[in-house]
DNA sequence: AGGGTGACTGACCCGTCAGTCAGTCCGGCC
DNA sequence: GGCCGGACTGACTGACGGGTCAGTCACCCT
């Protein structure tokens, strides 16, 4: 009964946030849902409130796990190993539901002023307490001076990019230890290797950065 | 007579920046951009095509500005001045419109589904050449082996993520040259220092990741 | 059988908003 | 003054799409 009404829930939300990944919030409609799931448009409204409900069902899901996936780091224990399992906990989760990874990533700021608000609250603390701990790092020695505020903005926003970038291919090329390593060593260690009395044998460029800027497709269907 | 034109373009542009900024692209309708640029709707079009045409010159404006403010690296000069340089460039631009950068960095991939993916390849050149500088740059022996279009990636969305903070706040309470050096800092070294053998003195954890996921805001107004 | 229940349907309703265009205003020119 | 043309206006339109609800159907129980 309430299982099989459970049931269908879920696969409704799965359909929906296939539809919202490809499509985008905006421009999946309700009807394209009811379309990929192959019900009828009212049976959404029996399942969810209103398609905010659904979008935000599917973020809070992610939120909420994500926000359970990270332990406490104990330095009387193998630091190293306890830092790269929360590396691996926050990409397992993401990538266990890459549609809805990509929803949280690139959506979320485009449904409306007020979830606006509620994602800038989640990033905030997020960074917030990524940032608190390494002040109590600092304070231990094992996290480098500086800026810890900025450490956090930066670690966050690399990970959002990595793993947004990861939900995106259908086949990761990586493997999962292989993006733990990496930014575990990107953290550890950064990657310029900048000795400073370093001259290079020949004279090499960097290429340009040269990003091609296409005019805005028009797409406005002609009346004729 | 066109310069007054395009003086009055450009006013209009800025105005619209500022709306676009601060309530999202969907959100920002044409009434609230004729109202804050104190015209009437009918005159927006005079100037631009559409809505979209309002928001795709902002965006192209900016990424066009940032594909030109990097410059080449030269590794027989001073190689850590130059990408400095660059890190302080992208910074500039970006810094000088705060409005449009946050439209750039969270409301570009709302829009629709064509505009996507044209932010997509935005960001994929972006980093396919950030990539291509890193692998010459292991040739050279000036960065750390490993996946550079990992690397690349947390580049960029760190980057992203620090500068659309910058964005966020009125004030900023660093200089920009604090934030030049910690990002060279990160990328340089950075910022975990886990001597493998430390034990910690005394025995502390890192706050656990506990965000606050308020269920979803009901807006519906009830029937009864 | 028949009638009660609840899941499901999809045509319809109606608010919203991008885009239009007939009309006004104004400055310059004859 | 009278006319022209271009800048500007804002009421209007039509499409679009989220949400509704009267009706249908399948199934179960008596």
């Amino acid at each position: 009964m309430s299982t099989k009404k459970q049931d269908r829930r879920e696969v409704l939300l799965r359909v929906a946030s296939e539809v919202f990944a490809a499509k985008g919030y905006h421009e999946a409609k309700m009807d394209d849902i009811a379309a990929a799931a192959d019900v009828a448009k009212g049976t959404l409204y029996l399942y969810f409130q209103d398609k905010r409900g659904i979008f935000t069902e599917l973020i809070d899901g992610l939120a909420a796990q994500l926000s359970t996936s990270i332990i406490p780091v104990d330095t009387e224990a193998d630091v190293v190993e306890q830092v790269k399992h929360n590396i691996r906990a926050v990409i397992g989760v993401l990538a266990q539901d890459p549609h809805v990874t990509s929803l949280l990533f690139d959506q979320a700021s485009g449904v409306d002023e007020g979830f606006r608000h509620k994602m800038d609250s989640f990033y905030d603390g997020l960074k917030a307490l990524l940032s608190a701990s390494l002040e109590e790092g600092q304070r231990l020695g094992i996290v480098k001076e500086g800026d810890t505020r900025l450490y956090a903005s930066m670690t966050v926003g690399g990970l959002r990019e990595v793993l947004n970038e990861a939900a995106g291919r259908t086949t990761g090329k990586r493997t999962r230890e292989q993006v733990v390593e990496a930014i575990f060593g990107m953290l550890q260690g950064g990657y310029l290797r900048l000795d400073p009395e370093r001259k290079g044998p020949t004279r090499r460029v960097y290429a340009t950065l040269g990003v091609a800027t296409k005019p805005a497709k028009r797409r406005r269907a002609t009346k004729g």
